[in-house]
DNA sequence: ACAAAAGTGTTGCGGCTACACCCATGA
DNA sequence: TCATGGGTGTAGCCGCAACACTTTTGT
C-alpha cells in the first residue's frame, strides 16, 4: 500500500436514482444527454467527486442542484467500475439512490436542467449502464420497504392507507391485500391516526394518518417477506 | 458530464474481506502494516484498481496473489470514500468480500505476505476504517447465507450435517437447533447423501453430503429469516 | 338502491420452535 | 452402561393469505 504515485487515478463519479411516486407510479428522475455519443438517450443526473469531497457529500449535491431538496434519503447502491463502461473515458460511478416526494421538490430546478420523470416500468433509452443502477436500486428499494415503512420519504406528511398501499404495490409490483395491509400496517404501532378524513378517495371517507415522530424505527420486523421479482 | 478535464482524478483501491471457517470460527485474513503510520496495526489485503482494470478483476486479483485462489465467490460490499479515511493519501476503496476454504488456500503464499487468520469475535486493532469494511462484509454474508446455502464455498468437498450447522452457528453467531435444522436444509433438497460415514465426531458416524452439482440454487426460500445484529 | 372503499372478523394452512424420543457406538 | 451426537417425530404457536361481512356515503 505505500508507492501510491505507481498507481493510476481515476475520474470518479456520482450517479444518483432519484425514485419519486406519483399516481400509482414508481418513477426515476432522467435528463436528456444533449451531445454524443448517445445523444438523445437519457440519463441519471450525476457529478463527479471532488477533491476533499466523500461520495456521499457529491450525491447530495448532486440532488441539491437538481431538485433543490436537502437532507433527504440517500444510500448507496454499487459501484460500476467496468473500464469500458463510459464511451469517451474511463470514469468509475458509485450509484446511489433517493427518495422524494414529487410534489416537494423544486420543478423550476428540475425544468432548468431539462429533466423529466419516468415511470420505472416504462423507461426510455438510457446511457451507458444506467438502467443496470435504476434496476439495482429498485431492489435496494424493495430490500430497504421491506423492513422498515417508506411512506414518510414518498408520501406527503399525511396520507390514507390506501395511498400507502398503492405505494408498495408499487414499489413491489404486485397486489396487496387491502385488509391484511392495514392489519399488518397497524400492528407495526408507527403510525398515528389524525383527526381529519379524506374523501377524495372514497365515499366514506378514509382517515389520514403520519408516522409518529416518535421514534427510533428500531428493530420492525419485515413489512413484505416476498422475493425480489424486478 | 462533459469537460472531464476540470475534475480531479482519484486513487481507487480494492480491499479484500477474505473470509475463512475453521474449528468453528468465522476468520478473516489480515497482514501486519509494517510501516507508519498505524505500523503494527493489521490490514485487509488490498490493491490499487489499474487502467483498463475492473474492480472486479482488482479484487480477483488480489485474492489470486495472497491466496493462490482462483475463480472464487466474491461480492461487492460497499465503496469507503471519505477523504480523510486515509492519512496519506486520499483513496476510494471498493470492498469486497470472498469467501475462501482455510484448509485449501496456499499457504506459502499467505505466509509469505506475513498474512494471518484472525478470528472474527476477536480482532486485533486494524488500520483505518477496515474494521467497518468487515463488519459490513459480514453482515452482508449473513444476508446471502440466509437465502442460499453457503457451504460449497467455506467447507470441504464433503461435510457432515453438524459441520455445516456448526458453521451457520459461526455466521449467524447463534445457535440453531440440530434437529430443526437438518429437517430444515433436507427440505431445500439441495443436498446429496454420500455412502461414507465421518466417525470422529460422533460416536454413531454422520453421513457425509455434498451439494448436488445438479445445478441452478434458483429461488431458494430463505434458510435464516433472524435479524443481523452483528 | 347501488357501488365502492373503509374497516373488522374468521378460518385454514404452513412453517417454525421446542422438545421428546430412539439409535448406534466408543470409552 | 453411560454419554454423545445422529436422526426422526410431534404438538403448539404464530403469521399470513383468503375471503366474508358490516359500515358509510356519494351518485
Amino acid at each position: 500500500m505505500v508507492h501510491y504515485d505507481n498507481h493510476p487515478k481515476h475520474f470518479v463519479a456520482v450517479d444518483c436514482v432519484i425514485l419519486g411516486y406519483d399516481k400509482g407510479e414508481l418513477c426515476v428522475l432522467l435528463y436528456p444527454r444533449g451531445f454524443e455519443p448517445s445523444k438523445g438517450a437519457w440519463s441519471l443526473m450525476g457529478g463527479f467527486v471532488q477533491e476533499g469531497e466523500s461520495s456521499d457529500d457529491a450525491a447530495g449535491r448532486v440532488l441539491k442542484q437538481t431538485t433543490g431538496l436537502d437532507s433527504i434519503f440517500m444510500q448507496q447502491v454499487e459501484t460500476f467500475a467496468n473500464p469500458d463502461r463510459e464511451t469517451e473515458a474511463r470514469v468509475i460511478s458509485i450509484a446511489y439512490f433517493a427518495l422524494v416526494r414529487m410534489d416537494e421538490h423544486d420543478k423550476a430546478c428540475v425544468r432548468e436542467h431539462g429533466a423529466h420523470w419516468w415511470p420505472i416500468s416504462d423507461l426510455p433509452e438510457v446511457v451507458f449502464d444506467h438502467r443496470e443502477m435504476v434496476r439495482k436500486a429498485v431492489v435496494k428499494l424493495q430490500q430497504e420497504a421491506g423492513y422498515r415503512l417508506i411512506g414518510k420519504e414518498l408520501l406527503a406528511d399525511r396520507f390514507t392507507l390506501l395511498q400507502l398501499r398503492k405505494l408498495y404495490e408499487a414499489i413491489f409490483m404486485r397486489e396487496f391485500d387491502p385488509g391484511n395491509f392495514r392489519k399488518k400496517i397497524m400492528s407495526l404501532d408507527i403510525l398515528e391516526r389524525l383527526n381529519e378524513k379524506d374523501s377524495s378517495e372514497s365515499k366514506k371517507g378514509a382517515y389520514y394518518y403520519k408516522c409518529k415522530n416518535s421514534i427510533e424505527e428500531k428493530g420492525l420486523d419485515r413489512i413484505v417477506k416476498s422475493e425480489f421479482i424486478y
